[in-house]
DNA sequence: CGGGCGGTTGAGGTCAATCAATCAGAGTGG
DNA sequence: CCACTCTGATTGATTGACCTCAACCGCCCG
């Protein structure tokens, strides 16, 4: 499956307010379009482009033999992925709905000196972002992993209270490590519990914030 | 706690084969020694630093307030360590041995372009093994997290068919999100199906490569 | 000999997975 | 408008993998 032409492009016309640190990296090439779940790039693929989004959102999944998956991260609007360490892409890249990117060359973020340096720090907060995904992996029970979910969502989107989720159940339990039904139940008892207020599947009123960082300690 | 000065330093008098990658990043600076145990540095300190390790083995860790321990990374003899995104240290990192480091200003590798780029190379390749520890620690059970763990340690020391570790149960069951009991029960499920033969606590040998790989996926 | 430490083994409990049913909402077509 | 389906989410009942608690072993060292 490969990326839809991009003539005619319509800028999303709710550009969000996005913390500032997220706009760091330029990244200027052409923009594409893609669907709900259609890959940006497949596992194999040569890496020779990296990839900004400007609307929408894309996960980045790697998949065992037996077809279990798992997301090790979720990119958001100002985000930039598709950086490897390799020649060839490890993972594939895939739009969580519909989503708009900007893609550019690799080599020409490279060499310009500036774009490096801002690259570099991507690289470090990516390695910083995986390392905390381990611990809660590791370490976290069910509870635990949602409510630091939730968090670093609301800090990375900075919407205030209100988390709007942009994956569905399924992506939530392959990016934490559980099933659809644990996530579901989680939530709900996260409600009961008074720390979250389900206003509908895709929104999520972070009731007590504190308290949902105190669980994840 | 800090380093022990390391006035008399003996260089190890078994240099161990190293895959030859593994040499790229070229950290001059002075050598220090750590007891068993020791901290090389904590979460908070400043990271000011960056370390390779001449002998021994280092690990990284994160420890949740409750004491849940996670090991993010094993550092091995020739392994860079200590790079951060931040000006604060987000983990400790403490040795696994006795254990001598070189230890670098990390202004001292940034500013020279060469280094710079080695460093990048590793950042990078932190981050694939990282998401790689994601994938394991989300999706895989007790028995493929082991397998991968030994087959991941014998490709880093590269030495033949007989690993061996230098780590503790305790340091393998916080790095791969499980128990001592869990690993000790793994490992001797793993002997009895004739994939390894344990020829004492720390060293191993996989009898069955193709076998173990195959339990990965 | 006693005690501590790291590792192994056993018995029982628990949390999340599995299997299954139900529900709500969005299309779709008569 | 009302069936009907389809998809995503929720809820319930049961199972099972791993954890917990505990005993034990081998080894080293005082």
């Amino acid at each position: 499956m490969q990326a839809q032409s991009a003539a005619a492009l319509r800028l999303p016309s709710q550009p969000a307010p996005l913390p500032p640190q997220r706009e760091r990296v330029n990244v200027i090439g052409v923009a594409k379009r893609f669907d709900r779940d259609q890959e940006v790039y497949g596992e194999g693929d040569s890496a020779d482009y990296v990839y900004k989004v400007v609307s929408g959102a894309v996960r980045q999944v790697r998949v065992l033999a037996d077809g279990r998956r798992q997301i090790s991260e979720f990119y958001l609007p100002g985000d930039v992925f598709g950086v490897e360490a390799g020649l060839e892409r490890r993972s594939s890249a895939e739009a969580l709905a519909e989503t708009v990117v900007v893609v550019a060359r690799r080599s020409s973020l490279t060499a310009d000196p500036e774009a490096a340096q801002a690259l570099w720090g991507l690289a470090m907060s990516d390695l910083e972002r995986s390392r905390d995904h381990v611990l809660t992996l590791g370490r976290r029970a069910a509870a635990e992993r949602v409510a630091s979910f939730l968090l670093e969502l609301a800090n990375r989107v900075d919407g205030g209270d209100i988390v709007e989720l942009p994956m569905s159940r399924q992506d939530m339990a392959d990016y934490l490590g559980l099933t659809i039904e644990t996530v579901s139940r989680t939530l709900t008892q996260l409600q009961g519990q008074g720390l979250i207020e389900i206003r509908c599947c895709r929104q999520i009123r972070l009731a007590r914030r504190a308290a949902l960082a105190e669980l994840c300690e």
